[in-house]
DNA sequence: CTTATAGTTCGAAAGTTGTCAAACAATAAA
DNA sequence: TTTATTGTTTGACAACTTTCGAACTATAAG
């Protein structure tokens, strides 16, 4: 715990700070469907596991377009997701190593 | 990892954002020590372990005493630490807790 | 009882966040 | 090329956060 040498503490915070809104908590843990049986929450580009449109992600809100956008835009800046273009959508998905550092943090 | 059955969405973005601030991030890592040879990162009531004075933990900040107060109220509020007044001094130590559950949610 | 130390409460100033409506941009379909 | 779908940007506003100084409370010491 806290024997993190690689992720400044102004960074951690900010990381902190993304997951900190519900609708942001949400869109993450919409992103990590590792909880569904058979799954194993590590993302593999060719399956498409872990990985939703935005628009799908906002359906699930209960709040606009501009405010969804802007939540993906702050998740993506600090680094928790990412996002590629596919036709008319773009699809989002959980950094894999970000789980991993927050994980580390949290265990001795 | 977000197979969390117990902790509601509401609630875990309230424990985010009390991380979200680098003075109550660096409270919150000043009290885990289990960074440290030789410890474990139990709180232990009798040994002090991983225990400190609000006044120590001021001491490490750049704030002023009613900033490091309304700090430790929300880390409190939120159910991270708990304090117990010795005398003159407040204790102040992680909830043991709270890390195994965070620890938890990152882990699938 | 008076003084010192440790921490809290209150009120205010400055900055940040979450949200929306309106307008815009990018891709696809007819 | 016109229209539909998907998402972004801009500008605004209310609510919240961080911080401080001043005044206050609680415990201990002289």
């Amino acid at each position: 715990m806290s024997n993190n040498k690689n992720i400044p503490i102004e960074r951690l915070a900010d990381i902190f700070k993304a997951l900190s809104n519900p609708n942001r908590l949400k869109i993450f843990m919409l992103l990590t469907t590792c909880c569904q049986p058979g799954t194993v929450g590590i993302y593999d580009k060719n399956a498409d596991v872990d990985t939703m449109f935005i628009g799908d992600l906002g359906n699930e809100l209960e709040v606009g377009k501009p405010t969804v956008s802007h939540h993906i835009k702050e998740l993506r800046r600090v680094g928790i997701i990412r996002t590629e273009r596919r036709g008319q959508n773009i699809a989002c998905w959980v950094d894999p190593g970000i789980i991993e550092q927050l994980r580390a943090f949290f265990t001795h």
